[in-house]
DNA sequence: TAAAACTATTGATTATAACTATACTTTAAT
DNA sequence: ATTAAAGTATAGTTATAATCAATAGTTTTA
């Protein structure tokens, strides 16, 4: 047995497809079936029944798998340690952040990061938050940064800050001469949402006790950005609700129509994920080190009301 | 990085020489000094300070060397696992005991052992409370029957049952004429204890609480066996301790002089040891199985004291 | 200072992982 | 049914890498 053969099978488990998983090895695909097949060999069971179409794994597959990812992990842990002892921070460490979060976090700590440590080969990608747990678990990212808490016993969670949500009103709103806004007075038909994947608006409807699935608005509307949910909001077409970072880029006449809730402000937590085998750790201190450093001084919030990012099932 | 790679390093650091690592590793000297090195270089770092003799570890090498242990141990349980799967109990299984309980419970069991489970090559060897410890941390044994508590944090402790102590009092003396003996009643200086290196003496010692190092006694001695012990008490040099199981293979006439504890009595717990990775964990709870069968009947008391098998420092 | 004990190096040998080409198998489509 | 497509297994070959025997180099011990 060889981690070689672990991570091919590792692979196939996951592709389910000998050809592809052969390819995200860079080897050809008769070198897997060998090596799988001698791994089969050695320990006298099958790990894979190759006639249902896509693989499956066998009842003993999958607990070879899930043992296997755990030589895995710890082999690649080793490089870490010593890493860690020679105070070396460096290596490929690859990041998902959600969409409503990195264009206001990203600018803030990205420079000050890749200056700190010049070695590290950062790589950051868009993702959801359902798309960062997935790949967290398959090893595909280092880390990610999503609005918590996510309830996943694979994930653990650094929290960053907390971002209060406030609220963009129009001039002719029914709210825009209140100083500060209350939960209660809000009402879900009448607020612009972003699209369906961003947790930023399964906060939203959660925060939206009023909430009762019976639309009555005579539009229905979900975008992709905060900006286009503003300059709709602008024409008259309702309120909107914008995480408290967005509102530090807005234009002074924007900022007119900001009210922020009475407290407990609503708000949402952000954390720094990673899977719970802890690798790269030293990376993701040193992450979290520099987040915190820049966030401390832009938001800081005491009096919160965290809501959570999850679609309440059945609601 | 090779599974073989870590087996080799954790053979050199285990036996601090090379040709005597190699030879447990069944290859030449020359092998393991190439493949190490080779991983030194894929690492890019050294794991041992080959200066000093007997060879070093270096600080890096401690941490490589603990995580290889991992990775090894992770790597081994995939045959436990797969074994478990299948249903098989079978292969090689270590078994260390210590002295004082060897030769009354392995009868016991033994038999039974081997006719339930064939395909299990049992290997059975006697061994000190502390050789044991130190075998199951190397691996070098699966598991061990020793008394407890043991306060070792890499070792887990099964309870297998609770065994007395009894007195052996011979017919002059002062405690003969007592239907059960008291604690407050035993002299530590009139009692025939076992040799060092034997747990049951220092739980003896424990039991002593009149102990206090002032020997008043005009012979000290200590023998290696109960037997002896027997003898010599009978020969009029005082009373000894015996542990519960070893009455029952006494005559009728010795039985006469066996005196049993006022409640609660004191006992020694004796417990199934095995290594946190749990390694070849079927087995183990497979022969905890067999030796509580065959124990509930012989040896089940309940208003015990149990005594410490450890030597109290600074006594 | 020599012998002993050990580790590293060298070059030959063997074992094996990986490749190319191709055969085989299954599924899907006409 | 027949063919194409997609995918896995096998055979033979090559490249790589582990191992060995022999020996050189190093340090420790007597």
């Amino acid at each position: 047995m060889t981690i070689t053969q672990l991570k091919y099978v590792l692979s196939v488990a996951e592709h389910q497809n000998f050809t592809v998983a052969s390819e995200h090895c860079y080897v050809t695909q008769p070198t897997l079936s060998m090596q799988i097949q001698k791994l089969e060999e050695e320990l006298e069971a099958k790990i894979f029944n190759r006639n249902k179409k896509p693989i499956q794994l066998t009842e003993i597959g999958e607990k070879i798998v899930k043992q296997a990812k755990i030589i895995v992990d710890e082999s690649n842990r080793i490089i870490d340690i010593v890493d860690q002892q020679k105070g070396f921070i460096g290596g490929e460490f690859k990041l998902g952040i959600i969409p409503t979060i990195m264009p206001t976090l990203l600018p803030m700590f990205l420079k000050i990061f890749i200056r700190k440590y010049p070695k590290v080969q950062l790589k950051i990608e868009e993702l959801t938050t359902e798309e960062i747990m997935k790949k967290l678990q398959d090893g595909h990212i280092d880390a990610g940064i999503a609005a918590t808490p996510l309830e996943n016993d694979a994930i653990k969670e650094q929290i960053l800050y907390h971002e209060p949500f406030v609220g963009y009103v129009p001039q002719e709103h029914r709210l825009y001469e209140s100083k500060k806004i209350s939960i209660d007075n809000l009402d879900i038909d009448d607020i612009l949402l972003l699209e369906d994947g961003h947790c930023f608006k399964d906060s939203v409807v959660n925060l939206c006790k009023a909430y009762r699935n019976n639309n009555k608005n005579p539009f229905q509307l979900q975008s992709g950005s905060f900006n286009t949910l503003i300059k709709l909001s602008k024409e008259g077409l309702g309120m909107t609700l914008l995480p408290y970072l967005q509102t530090l880029d807005l234009s002074e006449k924007d900022c007119e129509n900001i009210r922020e809730f009475e407290a407990p402000v609503p708000a949402r937590e952000v954390s720094l994920l990673y899977h719970k085998s802890q690798l790269k750790i030293q990376l993701i201190d040193a992450l979290k080190q520099v987040i915190d450093s820049v966030v401390r001084g832009a938001i800081s919030f005491s009096d919160v009301k965290i809501i959570s990012p999850l679609q309440k099932k059945g609601a």
